[in-house]
DNA sequence: CGTGCACTTGAAGTACATCAACTAGGGTGG
DNA sequence: CCACCCTAGTTGATGTACTTCAAGTGCACG
């Protein structure tokens, strides 16, 4: 777990709720009537929220990674969002009485464990809060739609080169980019699952790509020699955080 | 503009705000402080949010329909969704200063406008109302999760089978549902467009559905003559609107 | 020292895109 | 009225990007 970077303490841009953040992202604490429940860990391919089942709880990754996936009557899977320190979970599953997909984790993680009640009726109480969700909620359907153009209009290459550029854009907004070289605990079959390829041509695409000199994924150690020569190769570019 | 059906009067479960309506699915006069600037008509193909640009007002699709979409570097399109009467538009160009998508009509089209500054005002003062638009958001994820899997994992004749029933639940949802039979305002390079095909692939599927007696869409008339039988080939399911 | 799993590479099939020709309405000017 | 064009739709032929099946490698763990 002590190799794993946890959000730092006070980082508000990538707080889920918009809220200062003290000892955690998450640090419902310092709200009124505040909801945390305390953290938990939990082992690596463990599922937290599970395709069609509501949930009394709403989460934030602490630590580690996850994903969001939806699975198909056919047993495949759709991942539609790699999840890192700082992201909300569970939403849906409490809001609606349901979600449309699973979450499990990639790493060993931690979580942040909020009661679903009292935090919907933080959100009816506090406006400030509730508006800041909708901003938070705005800019993810952004996010979306950014993977939709991806799946609809691009090839493997450029799948990939997207998808590292974000999550490496998405480390640095949490204070946990490294510097050209950062690790990606993420295995060929979900790599695939992410991009909507076959586990054989995402290895057959990274290769590709290296031979291009565009981007290096051996093992589980991403190198990016020149962002911008894969940004322009792959259509990524950064969306801007919203300030405050 | 008399052909196309407007949002019934009264509708609730279509609205955008999550707001008891009377005369129009947007009517906020019906809140205190309320934003409403007045309605606006658009002939078929105008733009009414550009990319990248901010705008000072938000709409709710009143009458017609519209797509919002992304334009690629080399000039393609990626349609992001298909917008009916209800719809909420412009909550990223209003709320972030910039939208990554645009929005343009198919069809003559009646807007409602709200003033922007007004409706965030209104919504960090009414947490109710704030509070609704984040179930309303989490809803449209969902609906993004769909389509995200559906462009990731399916072929040509499930993508345009999914594309139709959510169309037609959609509608349903409004009351602007017919029957069996309805008018589909979309051209083949807009159904490519959504669907993350080339046009000419959309024409063979299009046979080869009607072919198996699946789905006929003749001129933009679409027919679905079992729509269980579709619904299974397709993979689609209805999500439950979220009553209240 | 096998046994299993992630990864890698090769060969063959399939679903899609692209290019190109043709058809059918719908408007316009003569 | 017809000759004209323009655009949306349709169909055929060919190329390509991806999938699937299959075999083999390297490493971790008993």
């Amino acid at each position: 777990m002590s190799t794993r970077s946890a959000l730092p303490p006070g980082n508000r841009t990538a707080c889920a709720l918009g809220i200062p953040c003290r000892a955690c992202s998450c640090e419902l604490r310092l709200v009124p009537g505040g909801s945390k429940r305390g953290r938990i860990n939990v082992a690596p391919g463990a599922r937290v929220i599970v395709q069609g089942r509501s949930t009394r709880s709403i989460y934030t990754l602490y630590e580690g990674w996850a994903a969001r996936y939806r699975t198909l009557p056919d047993g495949t899977h759709q991942i539609l969002d790699i999840l890192l320190p700082g992201d909300l979970i569970g939403l849906p599953a409490a809001l609606q009485g349901g979600a449309g997909h699973s979450v499990r984790t990639l790493t060993a993680a931690t979580f942040c464990v909020l009661d679903a009640n009292r935090l919907t009726a933080l959100l009816r109480r506090k406006p400030r809060l509730a508006f800041n969700m909708v901003r938070a909620r705005v800019r993810e359907q952004e996010r979306a739609d950014g993977w939709l153009t991806v799946l609809g209009r691009m090839g493997a290459g450029e799948r990939i080169g997207y998808l590292l550029l974000e999550l490496r854009d998405r480390l640095d907004e949490r204070g946990l980019a490294k510097g050209r070289s950062w690790s990606l605990p993420l295995m060929r079959a979900e790599l695939a699952d992410t991009l909507g390829l076959s586990k054989v041509h995402v290895q057959r695409a990274l290769r590709a790509l290296r031979d291009k000199g565009l981007a290096n994924l051996e093992g589980h150690r991403v190198i990016i020699p020149n962002s911008r020569n894969l940004a322009r190769f792959s259509g990524y570019s950064r969306v801007h955080s919203t300030s405050k």
